[in-house]
DNA sequence: CCTGTAGGCGTACGACGTATACCTACGAGG
DNA sequence: CCTCGTAGGTATACGTCGTACGCCTACAGG
């Protein structure tokens, strides 16, 4: 039996995250390449491989590096129950602000970060306060969820204000006549009232026992 | 001044499209190449560019192939004005689901295509139907946007009746009882339930105007 | 027929992810 | 100290991608 161990790893995964994340923000997601990050941390190419499977997983790690910044400590538990989800809410929209361009690994990567498993857990315990239990449950965070990754995801591809919105306000004269007036009035909207509109829209949904409206 | 016009073009945008689908459709987005795009349709790999500029054109053909399958018809008038708009985001979902693997594309290129501003108009007559005008307006159709595309794309990734739910139904144990419980719950959600269900929630966002709780 | 335009193709270049094979730094046992 | 074996790091190379460039050619006018 021999021992006979070797030199010992100069990487840890954070740091391989955070060189990746140097150039994503600088270059972009186009720029995110294995070569680019291995430069990033002065080495081959190659061998970032000996810490990386592949691709894939270093992007996981990316993903994972940014997510887990997330704060999953219950809110204030003196503030409404709604109020706290759209604040959980707004740390997980937040993390993912900070490097937008990463808005589309999210989606394919989340699940691996453990911050999420916390996060998640303490967005269940807000919906079961609220009242909501078994599928209506699952159904309220499966929602919650989708909006808060196409939100993000539309954010990032062009905000409500930007340029695609003023050419729908002109390209759509009488034949789109709501279209260009919504055009118009979305120039004065903000990304973060966008956001917490929808966002209100949904919870107050949630609030709402189903049930036959009166009259 | 000559005249002089030479051989005519032999190949539509809608084949080009159709053709790129097939690929998509039998290879998934990986196999989404413009090499293999042209050799379905029995040319050259550069004989496409005297078609198409770049990749992301033909990724916009795609897209536009897609949904301007909608039909963007306003629904029954004698529903009631939620149902309409159901009936609206499950066409939109309908036509992607109709090729999955497109999921991640729609986001980025749906502008292009007429027939979503053909949706958009008559979604936002709904919305006006339903008494909402100016900013309020704008809010619930990007809500709505936001929820659709994240849906669509979450549902791609992974069901919730898929592997992944199990996995957390398993790994999650006294640390994480909420979402133990609420993966093993989420087992017996069908798409469609989830989806509708979500919707929903949002649509009765929708209906309640903003004004004080009761009590 | 001729002519010019534009369709179509062959080749090639640079960048990507990564398999393979090699060299080497280093910690433990002697 | 010296050895020794493991694992870190590198150089090279392969196959594939998007696509620039230049050539040939089919074809609708005159």
């Amino acid at each position: 039996m021999s021992s006979a161990m070797p030199r010992p790893r100069s990487l840890t995964p954070d740091r391989i995250a955070s060189a990746a994340l140097t150039v994503i923000d600088r270059d972009g997601l186009a720029g995110f390449t294995m070569r680019a990050v291995a430069t990033e941390l002065s080495m081959s190419a190659m061998a970032l491989y000996r810490y990386v499977d592949d691709r894939g997983e270093l992007e996981r790690l990316v993903v994972e590096g940014v997510l887990d910044r997330i704060d999953t400590d219950p809110p204030d538990p003196e503030l409404p129950w709604a109020d706290r989800v759209t604040i959980m809410v707004g740390r997980m929209r937040a993390a993912v602000a900070a490097h937008p361009a990463i808005a589309s690994l999210v989606p394919v990567h989340r699940h691996r970060s453990r911050a999420v498993l916390r996060w998640t857990e303490t967005v269940l315990g807000l919906l079961t306060e609220a009242g909501l239990t078994g599928q209506r449950r699952v159904v309220a965070l499966r929602g919650l969820l989708s909006y808060l990754l196409g939100a993000i995801q539309l954010e990032h591809l062009g905000p409500l204000a930007g340029p695609g919105t003023a050419v729908l306000a002109e390209l759509a004269p009488e034949a789109f006549p709501y279209l260009a007036d919504t055009a118009r009035t979305a120039r004065h909207i903000s990304p973060d009232a966008e956001f917490d509109g929808g966002l209100a829209l949904f919870l107050r949904g949630l609030a709402d026992p189903p049930r036959p409206r009166p009259g």
